[in-house]
DNA sequence: ACAGCCATGTAACTCGTTACATGATTAC
DNA sequence: GTAATCATGTAACGAGTTACATGGCTGT
């Protein structure tokens, strides 16, 4: 059984088992301040199409929420808790895969100007510390429950290693700058 | 003009930017040791196709190789080497996209056994060892043309960033270990 | 009243993958 | 002779995106 899902969807699911119920909206969001920074946080349709997928598999249970609009809360069922475990159990994570367009036209400097180059990573380190911004407001949120066995001790660990991650890209492009300037 | 290109395709254009003339074979073989580290190495079938492409928009073309057994030997064109120039000049780089499938199930550690998630981390640090020891290699390979100006400076700059990212990773790695043994 | 956010979807499309198919050359 | 590598493609499919469409609620 399982594994016949794309990962994203796995993603989504694991969303939904930190206690809430949420609607297709809301899980967007959860997405965009979580798996964005180390997986892809999908675009609203997907999240809505994937959420059907794992509604009908009877993976999550879709209710009428109770707001003044009419809207839809999922929550994980105890199914969807299994499939979920199960994957995760039995299926290898693979290494990770690294889109990097800043590495990309670094590599074809040769074509540029130097000076182009230089602006290059001049901006990615601009974008970096907006990302990690973005990433230690997540953090913070996470703070008072970040202990050994809380609830969000795994998110935290998660967030730190991004911050890590941003931390090192930093290092990495303002000693580029320096080779490239000198 | 330009922009109605993959990345992927001016990647592989930029593959061929080096000076010689490859078959999609060899430009497959190429990407693998380059690309691979910081974007996708493409399937074989899209290294074609794409190649195909390339060709009918005229920014590659493709001899007959003279080798014992018929082939096509592709290099960029004129028109292919402005396109190129103009897609670095006049687009933004973006900022990078990781899907890293361990922090993913970092994140959901609570469904786990400690010892799955451990066991998970040990993996991927000796995935990273190896990882290593092939862009090592890599980079070992451009050692005699690395100097400024010299072909192969900024494919080296690449390189050592991945290995700085390597090394970063590993770190991180190993401090979660450490802080989820104790 | 109007902007902005909340909320949910459908349709068309592209990228990229896997599976399949073919065959020639090289090394043992 | 036979396995591995070189070499080139086609076809079917799925993941994920953008564009489009709709409409209710909230704050000013």
């Amino acid at each position: 059984m399982s594994q016949e899902l794309p990962v994203t969807g796995y993603a989504l699911l694991g969303l939904l088992t930190f206690g809430d119920a949420l609607t297709g909206y809301e899980l967007k969001q959860r997405a965009d301040i979580t798996l964005r920074f180390y997986w892809t946080s999908p675009a609203m349709s997907q999240v809505y199409s994937e959420l059907a997928r794992l509604d009908e598999l009877g993976l999550v249970r879709g209710r009428d929420g109770d707001g003044s609009r009419p809207t839809t809360v999922y929550r994980i069922t105890a199914k969807g808790e299994r499939w979920l475990k199960s994957w995760l159990e039995s299926t290898e994570a693979g290494f990770p895969v690294l889109k990097h367009p800043v590495a990309l036209r670094l590599l074809l400097g040769h074509l540029v100007d130097p000076e182009h180059t230089i602006s290059l990573i001049e901006r990615y380190l601009a974008d970096l510390a907006q990302s990690r911004v973005d990433l230690e407001a997540v953090r913070e949120m996470l703070r008072d429950e970040d202990g050994p066995g809380e609830r969000m001790e795994h998110p935290s660990m998660v967030a730190d290693w991004g911050l890590a991650h941003y931390a090192s890209e930093q290092r990495i492009a303002r000693d580029l700058l320096d080779r490239l300037t000198k």
